[in-house]
DNA sequence: GGATATTAGTTGTTTTTGTAACTAACAAGC
DNA sequence: GCTTGTTAGTTACAAAAACAACTAATATCC
């Protein structure tokens, strides 16, 4: 019978995750998409470089853990957007070591300020302890 | 500078929040879709039916937080599976009161077993501590 | 040195989602 | 009754994601 097994999606701890992720990612969402026109993929991308330096496509498929089709296409849209610059390693004439324009960096800078806001509002709602824990959680769920 | 602004994605919730949800949602969607052709959006709408009985696709949308579309597919889709049925409301004969067959229950039922095997493996990792205090904070963000 | 395998990155095609416009049934006001 | 507004659900079209096949450069092994 299913009353044994019934439990609710509330118990379900994909489920609260998945929720809490995409209302925790509505508001930023459309903050750097109305403002820089930017898709998800794209901040990803740009945050890395911004934060970490000069990388190539690849480092970003492994460090940000995104497919490289994906790295591919935000690439191409923060070059259009002269964000980002490519140049072909000399080495290597297969990868392209990519780095953030002045115009870049200065939404990178705008956009990390204004997560850490986002952050430090949501932080709010929680003591100390449970946002120790709650990182804490989520890091080991994640993997990270 | 950007110095002063830097964080690490690890820092910023909503990241946090999004990787883990994925990190814990791929297997269990794995799962059905292997098992039943069935996409996230259509087990949701399966749940809800299963769990609460039968309903109308604007009370699966009011209670899961689905846009109508979406939800319509999903039932298209279920239907086409012969995993529920629909009855078009005599009172009134724009809504249609939606309901799982025998297959739908038995989908319904071996996949709540399966989320609560999958939520078991992924709680014990915790202490009740912690596992209190995450499901609570997750709520909480979720608005739930 | 040349065949074979790998790797970096792109492009094309198919699914899935998001958005907006639509139909049909009902409700309210006059 | 008839205009106007609202609601349930579908459909059409555009945006985005997922997947597979591709090119070009390099590495490996004999």
């Amino acid at each position: 019978m299913s009353e044994k097994t019934a439990f609710d999606l509330k118990d379900f701890l994909p489920y609260l995750l998945n929720q809490a992720a995409e209302a925790s990612s509505v508001e930023f969402q459309q903050f750097y998409r109305a403002r820089y026109g930017m898709l998800r993929t794209e901040w990803r991308v740009l945050f890395h470089l911004g934060r970490y330096g000069t990388m190539t496509a690849r480092d970003i498929c492994v460090r940000a853990r995104l497919h490289k089709t994906k790295v591919s296409r935000a690439v191409g849209a923060l070059e259009k957007k002269r964000y980002l610059r490519r140049e072909t390693d000399v080495q290597d004439r297969r990868a392209e070591a990519l780095h953030l324009t002045r115009q870049g960096r200065a939404v990178y800078d705008d956009l990390c300020q204004s997560a850490r806001r986002f952050d430090t509002a949501m932080t709010a709602q929680f003591t100390a302890q449970e946002d120790e824990i709650l990182r804490r959680c989520l890091s080991q769920i994640a993997n990270i």
